[in-house]
RNA sequence: GGCCCGUUCGUCUAUCGGUUAGGACACCAGGUUUUCAACCUGGGAAGAGGGGUUCGACUCCCCUACGGGCUGCCA
């Protein structure tokens, strides 16, 4: 029955429709897909339904292709235009009125609006509109008037779903009505289109969002019209915002890409929006190759769940510290651009980069990475924040300058940087963390930094000299 | 309105008839500390409500409440 037999391979799809940017919970549909697919060896397939000319645009199309790409989602083959196969969809509608499973219905949209609307006014609050044409003998069809072609769906009975994660799902055949499946100017509807592209590209798991759990039914009775076999079906809950409603504008960032342009590493984005609606027992932190090895249908929740973006800084702020330097500092140039923040000159990078097993430690985005590292991109005069300044007072600077002649011959590394400074602290009758905090200031230009150490190896005994210097002056 | 889906700590979730209902984020207290972050220890915190079924229900069934979705010649 179902097409995809254990030994089949598995091929899954991700089908947005190009009507703007990819939507946080379109992503994480992607992810699922993607995730399930690449962990059983199968094929994850792109394709974008586009067949609502009206609301379509090349635009949107990139802006998905780039934010599946950023969010590191490879489809397989290429992308392919839902539009572009119409014909093909007409075809298995003709085919469908030639098989008997559809018929052409010559009634118009107003005559449906006047339908509905005289149910309505009679009390029936849920109008299912039968066409008179469904068994209209075709010597009566009138001649070169427009038609839409409808499916011939069951009147009694129910059609099941069988779903994944939703369980089984009864729906009464007499509440549905017959769908359109090719409009009249001859270009197909969604419900047709879908099942068409889905049938002809192989896929056998059908993972989407449950806003389409109803039309599956519908789409379940095009299969059977067509004596195709059904895709498994699972519809996944929704993304809501934190408060509980359904996600939209006002709460804040809905399109993936402004994640990006947050400083989110994509690496914490995929293992977020994982564990969002999935779980494998306490399996909190873990990379996409992990997640494939057990990530199942069986493991989604049936409820929806709320963005908390403290846990996904918090997520985020793990996969930085496990990444490796120099990917970090290609993703955070990546960021940089995102957001529109000046790139890292060659001596900005080259700091950052022997500064980046520091700074990733502290880190949860990409804006705290560089507001730590604040030491590695300034260049001097090092402006001091208004904290930083606090700590520069006159006694600080004594301080400061009285130590620059220590440093002039001292070996660089800690080892031998450390005894310097406590003896300084001890000379002047202070904590070393009063002796730090000027340091800070003067080499960093803040009062939120890596250790003094790391900073004075990073940037080198004459820069730290020069900075001291200018800070004492 | 009708149909469909959902409801465990504030949040994400584990549990697949028998647990002191576990973990993570957040929060609170203490510790460590060179600021920040991190880290360590401890703490508070949950089965929407009501009926059943059962020796025993978070778990199965029904009702109610609340939330969401669908109800287009949109996808």
């Amino acid at each position: 029955m179902s097409a995809a037999s254990a030994s089949q391979p598995v091929v899954t799809r991700f089908a947005p429709s190009p009507t703007g940017y990819l939507h946080i919970g379109g992503g994480r549909t992607a992810l699922f897909n993607w995730l399930f697919a690449r962990g059983r060896g199968g094929k994850f397939l792109l394709r974008i339904e586009d067949t609502d000319r009206e609301r379509s645009t090349p635009e949107a199309t990139a802006a998905i292709l780039k934010g599946l790409t950023w969010l590191g989602l490879d489809w397989d083959g290429d992308v392919v235009s839902q539009f572009a196969r119409k014909d093909r969809h007409a075809e298995v509608a003709h085919e469908m009125l030639a098989r008997g499973t559809a018929y052409k219905c010559f009634s118009t949209a107003a005559e449906i609006e006047a339908f509905r609307e005289a149910e309505k006014a009679r009390g029936v609050s849920y109008p299912v509109f039968l066409s008179p044409w469904r068994d209209a003998d075709p010597a009566a069809h009138p001649d070169g008037a427009p038609y839409v072609i409808r499916m011939k769906a069951p009147r009694t009975g129910e059609t099941v779903i069988e779903d994944k994660v939703q369980g089984r799902v009864v729906i009464r055949n007499e509440t549905l009505d017959d769908m359109i499946v090719l409009r009249s100017d001859g270009t197909p509807t969604y419900m047709l289109a879908v099942v068409v592209d889905d049938h002809d590209m192989g896929v056998t798991h059908v993972i989407r969002g449950d806003d389409h759990l109803n039309n599956a039914a519908r789409q379940q009775m095009v299969y059977d019209a067509m004596g195709w076999a059904v895709p498994v079906w699972a519809h996944i809950p929704l993304i809501h915002g934190p408060d509980g409603k359904k996600l939209s504008k006002r709460h804040g960032a809905t399109g993936i890409e402004e994640y990006q342009a947050m400083g989110y590493p994509a690496a914490g984005m995929r293992n977020y929006l994982t564990r969002l609606g999935w779980a494998h027992g306490d399996m909190e932190i873990f990379t996409s190759a992990e997640a494939m090895k057990v990530f199942s249908l069986e493991g989604i929740g049936r409820a929806p769940a709320r963005l908390d973006f403290k846990k996904l800084e918090s997520t985020c702020g793990h996969h930085i510290a496990m990444s490796e330097d120099a990917a970090l500092l290609h993703e955070l140039e990546g960021y940089l651009a995102a957001a529109a923040r000046p790139a890292l000159t060659a001596l900005q990078r080259e700091r950052l980069l022997k500064a980046m097993p520091v700074l990733k430690e502290r880190a949860k985005t990409f804006p705290e990475l560089i507001e730590k590292g604040e030491f590695a991109l300034a260049s001097r005069p090092v402006e001091p924040d208004e904290k930083a300044a606090g700590a520069l007072d006159t006694v600080s600077r004594g301080i400061l300058k009285s130590l620059t002649p220590r440093l002039q011959n001292a070996s660089w590394t800690k080892e031998t940087l450390e005894p310097i400074l406590n003896q300084i602290a001890a000379e002047n009758g202070i904590g070393f963390g009063k002796l730090a905090a000027p340091l800070r200031a003067a080499l960093a230009g803040r009062s939120a930094t890596p250790s003094v150490f790391d900073m004075m190896l990073v940037i080198g005994r004459d820069e730290t000299i020069a900075r001291l210097t200018d800070a004492a002056a």
